[in-house]
DNA sequence: GTGAAAGCGCTAACAC
DNA sequence: GTGTTAGCGCTTTCAC
C-alpha cells in the first residue's frame, strides 16, 4: 500500500508548520485567525492530494474515538434488525460509526465484548440488556460511560432507557380481541424471563383481563427451549385451556405460535402479537400486532446517547414510547 | 472516569522498564529471555489491577487495527442478517472485530464509507457489492487492502469472492417445480439488475425450462418499485400467463408473490425461492426453499479474509459453494 | 535479560 | 497569525 500522507507531509510540502495545518483542517482557522489565502491553499492542496487524517492518532490523542457500541440480543430478530439500522444511520449523521454485535444469549460473550469495546474507548453504548449485564453495566456507569438501554431496563439500574409502552400495548392488544374479535378465552404466551418488557406486557394482559372479566391463561415458554419443544407447548396450551385467541409476547412466540396452529390444524384464529413483522399479514390466520414505533425508538436512543456524549445530559433520561395497534 | 493505567503505571509501580513489560505482555517473555518469576510477577500484577492495553495506541502503531469492515446490502434481509450474525462470531474467535453497514440502495453513502473505514485503517472489507463500487472497490485492491465480496461478484473486479451456486440452484428449482410438483408453466419473477448472482439464477432458470422443453417466462422487477407496485405487477405477471409454478430469485420477492397470491387469490401452489425463510413453511401456499449455505459462506468469507490479512493467500480464491433444496 | 528512547500521526498549550 | 513542541500509549531497535 502506497504510504499514506501525514498531516506534516502536508505542512512540509506546502513550507507552513503542522499546527497550522491542523488548526485549518480542524476548522479552527477563523478562530486562530490564519489568512483566507493560506487556508485555502492548505484547503486545496489537501484535497488535491486526497489525504485524510488518521483517525487513530486523532483517537488517541482526543481520547474520542466517534464509536459507539450497539449490543443487541439477536441481530437476526427482525424487529433489532431494524432497529440497528435505523440507529446505525442516525449516528452516521451525528459523525459516529456503530460497531455492533449480537449476543444471542451468551451472557459471558456478551461481558466480553463490553469490555473489548471499553478497552477500545468506545465513546458510548447501546444495549439491550439481559439480567447477566447488571454489573458490567453498572461498571461502566461508575467510569461515567455514556450508556443508553433500550427495549428494556434493568430493575437495580439507575440509567437511560428508551423502551415501548409495553404494559398499555398488551392491554390493547388484548382489548382488541374481547371487544372486536368478540374473543371470550385469551391466552398470553410469554417467555419465562423476568426483563422488563416481559413484565409490562404481562402486567398489561392481567389488567385487561381482569378489567374485562375474563380468566387469565398463561403460557411461559422458556427461552432455552428448542423451537420444536416450544410449538408442542404451545399447542399443548391452546388445546388445553380450548384457547380462541392469543396475545404473543414477541414477534418469534408468534412464529413458533402460527407453526403450531398451522402443523396441528387449530382452530384459532384471533392473534395478535407484539412486534410488527413481515410475515404477518402472509399467513393465515393473519396476526394483527402491537407495533413498536422503531423509527422514534431509534431516534431517542441515538440522541440521548450523543447529548451524553457531549456531556449535555445532566440528569437520567427515560422514555417511554407508544405503540400502535395493526388490526388485521 | 477514572484515569486509565497505561503500561508506564506499570512499569513504574513495578519498577520494571515499560520494554520489559510490553514484551512479557505481548508473549515475548521467552524469546526475550525475561526470567520466569519476572514475568509471573508482571502477569500477575496486571491481571490484579485489571490493566488493559490501549488499542488505539497499539493499532497507531503496529498499524493493524483489528477490525473488519462488513459491508451488507440490507441488515434488515434475513439473508443478510443471518450472514453477519455468522460472520461477526467468526471474526470475533480470531480476534477480529466487525464495523458494519448496510447500503441500503445508496452507492454514495456505500462509497463514502468505504472511504471512512479505510481511513480508519481497517485491516480489511467484506462486501455485497453493487454496480456503483467497481471503482472505489478497485482502488482499493489497487491500495492492497484485503477485500472478499461475498453473495456476487463483480464483473470487470478481480478479486476473491464467496458465492453460491446460483445457477445449478436455479436448476434444481425448476426440475423441482417441473418433475415433482409436476408444473408446466413455471414463471421465474427476478429483479431488474445486472448482479451477476441474478445472471447465475437466470441462466439456470433459462437452461431448465429448455431441457425440459417449457416456454420461458420471465418477468423482471424494478428494484426501486415500491412494495405495492411490485405485488400488483407480479399479480399481472401470473395471470397474463397462466402461471401454475414460480421461481423467486431472491426471499423478498417471494415474499411480495405471497402477499399477491394472497390478496388476488390467485389460484398457484407451486412455489420456490431463493434464500431460506422462517415465513415459507409457515404460508399457504408454503415455498419451497434453495437455501444458500450461510456457515459456509461465512467461514470461507472469513478464512480468505484473515489469511489475505496476513499475507498468507498468494492467489486469489474464488468459491462457490452448493446449495440445498428444502422442499415443501 | 533489561532499559532508554525514538516514533506511529495527531492536537493544542505555549511561545514568538 | 504562525511555529515549536510535548505527549496521547504503545512497540521495537539498539545499547548495555
Amino acid at each position: 500500500m502506497k504510504k499514506r500522507l501525514s498531516i506534516s507531509d502536508i505542512a512540509l510540502n506546502l513550507g507552513v508548520s503542522v499546527t497550522t495545518v491542523s488548526f485549518i483542517l480542524n476548522d479552527k482557522a477563523r478562530e486562530k485567525r490564519i489568512s483566507e489565502q493560506l487556508t485555502k491553499r492548505v484547503l486545496d492542496y489537501v484535497k488535491q492530494v486526497g489525504y485524510k487524517p488518521n483517525q487513530l492518532a486523532k483517537s488517541l490523542r482526543t481520547g474520542k474515538s466517534k464509536t459507539i457500541g450497539l449490543l443487541v440480543e439477536d441481530i437476526s430478530n427482525s424487529f433489532f434488525a431494524n432497529i440497528a439500522d435505523h440507529i446505525e444511520k442516525l449516528a452516521y449523521e451525528y459523525g459516529y460509526h456503530i460497531v455492533y454485535c449480537s449476543m444471542n444469549n451468551d451472557v459471558n460473550r456478551a461481558k466480553e465484548l463490553i469490555q473489548l469495546f471499553y478497552d477500545r474507548q468506545i465513546d458510548g453504548f447501546i444495549i439491550t440488556p439481559t439480567e447477566g449485564l447488571t454489573e458490567i453495566i453498572q461498571r461502566l456507569l461508575k467510569n461515567n460511560v455514556p450508556v443508553v438501554l433500550f427495549d428494556r431496563n434493568l430493575d437495580d439500574l439507575e440509567t437511560n432507557f428508551v423502551i415501548s409502552e409495553n404494559k398499555e400495548g398488551a392491554l390493547l392488544g388484548v382489548k382488541y380481541l374481547a371487544e372486536e374479535k368478540k374473543a371470550e378465552r385469551i391466552g398470553f404466551i410469554t417467555i419465562n424471563s423476568e426483563q422488563l418488557q416481559m413484565r409490562g406486557r404481562l402486567e398489561g394482559y392481567n389488567e385487561a383481563v381482569a378489567a374485562i372479566g375474563l380468566e387469565p391463561l398463561i403460557k411461559r415458554i422458556d427461552a432455552s427451549k428448542s423451537d420444536e419443544d416450544t410449538v408442542a407447548a404451545i399447542k399443548d396450551f391452546i388445546v388445553t385451556n380450548k384457547l380462541d385467541g392469543i396475545l404473543f409476547a414477541t414477534n418469534y412466540l408468534a412464529l413458533s405460535g402460527l407453526k403450531a396452529i398451522k402443523t396441528f390444524g387449530l382452530p384459532i384464529h384471533k392473534l395478535v402479537s407484539f412486534d410488527e413483522n413481515t410475515v404477518f399479514s402472509l399467513v393465515e390466520p393473519p396476526v394483527s400486532a402491537i407495533a413498536q414505533n422503531m423509527g422514534e425508538i431509534a431516534q431517542q436512543v441515538v440522541d440521548i446517547l450523543i447529548s451524553e456524549i457531549n456531556g449535555t445530559n445532566k440528569d437520567l433520561v427515560k422514555v417511554v414510547v407508544p405503540c400502535a395497534l395493526i388490526r388485521r
